[in-house]
DNA sequence: CACTTGACCTGTCCGC
DNA sequence: TGCGGACAGGTCAAGT
């Protein structure tokens, strides 16, 4: 689940792959994933070259010149791909509009777009699993989407760059969205314009977390940590991973939180998010090996997540689990309070 | 008003 | 073996 050390992974890992790169084509396999696309977008979208990407809470942005932006929310299971050149050309795709530079949008592609990728230029031999060559990049929900061929059954959208490279955008459940904007209207967009503070900012100080805590709310502390408009980019993982380093019990309500408890939350806030940013998030390296994908996720990154009844690493007695907002809640109860 | 639950979506895992 | 159901969780909408 692409939390903030994901999607900040993503972002720098795109940063040094794509910047520069200008559209060649876009192809929505699934319309649905793509808002914002109207008569004009094949215009916009068409030529643009992306010149920055930037980050806000689990919310990638994606600056194109021409003056729009690319927003990218991967949600549950999305994942941004990155394959430089040779890729696959993409045929028998199953419908869905399709903005293309050649001919105008076509909603059946099936044999129209079969072969109409231009083939690569510098087609080397190219490898697929196993040895990607060093521009591809890959990130967001573990999946063997990750280092497998693409497109696949679960890519939504294919950026075509004009240098043969492509941009995937995969989202098996579909919950995520890319979404075209004008730059300059970014921040009237609902959910960026309420997003709370950045946890890793060097001004994020306990002082502000605590500003921006309902502090006279009885609400759990966990609901107020997965609230994005509380604090971005903390999601499931992160939330119970910063209360267990905190020692704070995630029912515990934001009132009857003393201002220890928010400097150890603070602390642990922190030190989690940029620990899984040190180890790269999840990206496609980490599944290089294969076997045993979702283990290696967590075992890097979780100390109570998806460990019920295993030992607590501070006290030893057995990791509990229960439900606190929908949401599967995993703590220590003797360590957490 | 404050908080909880359901819907969205699809692949995986478990039990029968 | 096959099938049904529970489960995973980010966010919004609807419900309590």
């Amino acid at each position: 689940m692409p939390e903030l050390p994901e999607v900040e992974t993503i972002r720098r890992g795109l940063e040094r792959v794509a910047l520069g790169r200008r559209i060649a084509s876009v192809e929505l396999l699934s319309p649905r994933s793509f808002l914002g696309v109207n008569d004009d977008a094949r215009e916009v979208l068409i030529g643009a070259e992306l010149i920055q990407i930037a980050r806000r809470g689990k919310l990638l942005m994606l600056h194109l010149d021409k003056g729009f932006t690319l927003m990218a929310h991967l949600r549950m299971t999305g994942q941004l791909i990155f394959r430089d050149g040779a890729s696959e050309a993409g045929g028998g795709y199953d419908g869905g509009l399709c903005v293309t530079d050649g001919r105008g949008s076509e909603p059946n592609n099936d044999s129209e777009t079969a072969g109409s990728e231009m083939a690569g230029s510098d087609t080397a031999g190219s490898e697929t699993a196993g040895n990607a060559a060093e521009a591809d990049f890959g990130g967001g929900y573990p999946s063997r989407s990750l280092i497998g061929e693409l497109p696949d059954r679960s890519t939504r959208v294919v950026i075509a760059f004009t240098d043969g490279s492509h941009l995937y955008f995969n989202d098996q459940r579909r919950f995520g969205y890319l979404k075209l904007i004008p730059t300059a209207l970014l921040g009237e967009d609902d959910f960026l314009s309420r997003l709370g503070p950045e946890p890793l900012d060097a001004d994020f100080t306990w002082r502000e977390l605590r500003e921006c805590l309902p502090m006279h709310s009885s609400r759990p502390i966990k609901t107020a940590l997965l609230d994005q408009q509380v604090i971005a980019g903390i999601g499931n993982i992160y939330a119970d991973e910063s209360l267990f380093l905190a020692g704070i019990h995630p029912a515990r309500p934001v009132c009857g939180l003393t201002v220890p408890a928010i400097k150890r939350l603070h602390a642990g806030i922190r030190s989690c998010l940029q620990q899984s940013l040190d180890d790269g998030g999840s990206t496609a390296r980490d599944y290089v090996d294969a076997e045993g994908l979702r283990g290696e996720y967590l075992d890097l990154h979780a100390k109570v997540y998806g460990r019920s009844g295993q030992p607590c690493p501070k006290c030893g007695r057995p990791i509990s689990k229960t439900r606190l907002a929908g949401r599967g809640t995993h703590f220590c109860a003797h360590c957490q309070r």
